[in-house]
DNA sequence: TTAATAACCGAAAACGTTTTCGTATTTTCG
DNA sequence: CGAAAATACGAAAACGTTTTCGGTTATTAA
C-alpha cells in the first residue's frame, strides 16, 4: 500500500509533477484534454495530497487551537460543539486542551499551540491567570486570537462576552421584583474577573433598591461546586442567617443548595427563592425548575469561531485586524425556584 | 519577526545545518562544546522546530483524532478529557470530531483524519452506523483504531466497552430485588448494539426470575432525551399501564420520567421505582436521587488512549497488533429512587 | 614514523507539495 | 508573411527538517 503521490501520477502519464499539481487544481495554464486525462488517473489511485508538505509549503496547518478550563461542563462543551461544527464546515480541525484552571498548564498549551504551528487560537482564561505574557507573545507572533467568557483586559484581541455584572444585577432585581428584600449571594473565587463582576451587579442592585448591602450575607466558592452549595445552604439553616433570596454564581452552586435545602424541608421558593446562571440544561429539569440566567454557548461560540475566521482571513490578505468586543446578550428565564 | 530556523543558528556560528540539527538531539557525533554552543545560541533565539517541516520529514503528525456522537454529554465529555489529558502528557495533541450520530457525517470525518495524516484514531461509532467501509480503510491504511462504547463487532480492532447486557440485567435484577413485580422498560433505539443489549439484559432478568415479559411494557426512545422520558411518563400514567419499576436506557431518560412524576405526585420509589443508567453527574443532585448503573468515562478513556499508544508503538517498531477487547466493569449504585 | 582508528563535522538527498519563470509551440492579426 | 500574442507545459527552487554517508582532522597503536 505506497503512498500516492503527485511523482506517481506524472510518471504513469508521462508528464510533469508540475502539470499534475496544477491540473488538479484547475490552473487556467492547463489544456482541459490534460486536466481530465490527470483527474482521472488521480480518482484511479485514489489520490489524497499529503497534508504534511501542503502545510510545510503554504505555511498554515488549517487547524485551530481551543483552550478551555474544563470540558466536562454544559457552558463550555456547548461552545466546544458550536465551534467544532463550524470549524468542520470551512475545512478547518479544531485541537482542544483543558487548562484545568491551571495557569501553569495554560501557559504550557499555548506552547504546545504555537509549536503546532496552529492557524489561530480561541481561548478561555483559566481562573486565576494573571501572567499574561504568553498571550502577548501568541500576538506578536501575529497568530489571530480570540478569547471569550474569561478574557484579560489587557491584551487587545477579539472578544466574544457577557455583561456578567448587568447579567448578575438583572438576576438579583429578578428575586427583588418577587418581594425578596434579605438575597444572599454564593459567589465564586475572588480572583477572575466574572465572579468579581457578578458580584458587583448583585451589590448594585441592591443598593439601587433601597436594600443593604451585608457582606456576611456573600459566601464565597472556591471550585464552584454541587458540594460547595450544599455548604453553603446547610450554613445559612445553621447559623440561622436571616435569608429570603439566593443569587449563585452558577446552576451548579444553586442545584447543590436546593438538594440541601430539599433535605431539610425548607420550601423552594415560599421560604427562600433561588436563581442560577448559566441555563444548564439540568436547571429545567430539576424539582423544582431552577430560574437562571441564559448564557448563550452556542451562539458565543458560533461568534467566537467566525469573529476567528475573519481575522485569519484579514491577516491572509495581509491586512490589519481591528480587534472587536461583542457583548452577547443575556435574560433572566423564571421557573418555579423564584417563581412566587 | 522572522521565523529561526536551523540555518539561521547554523549561519550564525558558521558551522552546518546538520550539526546544528545534531547538536540539538544531542547525536553522539557532536562534540560537547559545540552542542553548548549550539544549544546556548537556540536558546537565545528562541528557535522552535518547524513541526511542519519535521511532520513531512517523520512522516507522523504527533497528532490523534478522536470522534464521538456528542459533545455535550456527561459520558462522552468524560471520555474525551481524560483523553486529551493522557495525550498531551505524552506529547500528542487531540483533534476532536462530533458525529451528531450521522453516519454521512462520521464517514466525512474519517476522511478528513486520514487526510490530516493522524497517527491514530479513537471512535464511538454513530447510532445507525451500518455500513464500516469507512472503518475497514482505516484498518487498510494501517491507522492504529481503538472504538469504545458503540463499537462494530465487524471491525478487528481493539475496544474498550462495557457489558451493556449483563450491566441492564443487574440494573433490572435491582428493581426485582426491591420487590418489583412489574418492570417497564424505556429502550433506545431499534438499531444500536448497545440499546439493543440493554433490552436483552432487561428481558432475561425478568424471565430468570419468575416474571413474564411484557412488549407492551417497553416503550421505545429514538432520541433518549428528557422529553421522551417525561412523554413515557405520561403514557403510563394516561393509560394506565401496571407499573411498579422502570429501568431507564439513560440517565436523561430516567430523569424526564422523575419530572414528570413528580408533577403528577406520583411517589418514587414508593409507587414507582426507578433506575437509570451512565451515572450521569445530575444523577446524585436530583430530588430523589437517582439509582443508576455506573459507566466509568474516566476510566475508559484512561483505557483507550493507552491502548492507542501501545498500537502507535508497535506500529512503530513494525511488530503486528494484537487487537484486544476490554470490557470494563460496571456496578449498580443504589440512590432513593429505588431505595424502598 | 607510519598505519590504523577514533572523533568530529558537512554535503546532500529526501519527504511531497506549490509556484515562478522560462521555453516551445501554436495561433492571431496587420 | 512575419511579428506579436496566446497557449501549454516543464525545470527548478523553495518550505525546514532529518539522517546517511564520506571526508577531514586528531589521536592512538605498532
Amino acid at each position: 500500500m505506497e503512498q500516492v503521490t503527485l511523482k506517481q501520477i506524472a510518471n504513469n502519464l508521462g508528464i510533469s509533477i508540475a502539470t499534475v499539481s496544477k491540473a488538479l487544481k484547475d490552473y487556467p495554464d492547463v489544456s482541459e484534454r490534460t486536466k481530465e486525462i490527470v483527474k482521472a488517473e488521480a480518482a484511479r489511485l485514489q489520490y489524497q495530497p499529503n497534508s504534511f508538505a501542503v502545510n510545510l509549503r503554504t505555511q498554515e496547518s488549517k487547524t485551530l487551537g481551543l483552550i478551555i478550563p474544563e470540558v466536562v461542563h454544559y457552558f463550555f462543551s456547548s461552545i466546544v460543539q458550536a465551534i467544532i461544527a463550524h470549524a468542520t464546515k470551512k475545512g478547518y480541525l479544531v485541537i482542544i486542551l483543558q487548562s484545568d484552571d491551571s495557569p501553569e498548564l495554560e501557559v504550557k498549551q499555548i506552547d504546545l499551540l504555537i509549536r503546532k504551528r496552529v492557524d489561530g487560537i480561541m481561548i478561555s482564561l483559566a481562573n486565576d491567570t494573571v501572567d499574561i505574557n504568553h498571550l502577548k507573545r501568541v500576538m506578536d507572533l501575529q497568530i489571530p486570537l480570540v478569547m471569550f467568557d474569561k478574557i484579560s483586559k489587557l491584551i487587545p484581541c477579539s472578544k466574544v462576552i457577557i455583561d456578567d455584572r448587568k447579567a448578575a444585577y438583572e438576576a438579583t432585581k429578578h428575586l427583588i421584583d418577587k418581594g425578596c428584600t434579605k438575597i444572599a449571594h454564593l459567589r465564586g473565587p475572588l480572583l477572575p474577573q466574572n465572579s468579581i463582576d457578578r458580584f458587583l451587579g448583585y451589590k448594585k442592585a441592591l443598593e439601587d433598591h433601597g436594600l443593604v448591602y451585608d457582606p456576611k450575607m456573600v459566601l464565597v466558592c472556591n471550585k464552584i461546586t454541587y458540594e460547595e452549595g450544599r455548604e453553603h445552604a446547610q450554613f445559612i439553616l445553621d447559623n440561622r442567617l436571616d435569608v429570603d433570596g439566593i443569587f449563585a454564581i452558577t446552576d451548579m452552586v444553586a442545584i447543590g443548595a436546593i438538594s440541601y435545602f430539599n433535605e431539610r424541608q425548607v420550601k423552594i421558593p415560599e421560604e427562600i427563592a433561588i436563581i442560577g446562571f448559566s441555563n444548564w440544561f439540568i436547571s429545567s429539569a430539576m424539582t423544582p425548575t431552577l430560574s437562571t440566567v441564559d448564557q448563550p454557548g452556542t451562539k458565543m461560540g458560533k461568534k467566537v469561531i467566525k469573529q476567528l475566521f475573519k481575522e485569519i482571513k484579514r491577516k491572509k490578505e495581509g491586512k490589519i485586524v481591528q480587534p472587536i468586543i461583542d457583548v452577547m446578550p443575556t435574560n433572566v428565564i423564571e421557573r418555579a425556584s423564584s417563581g412566587r
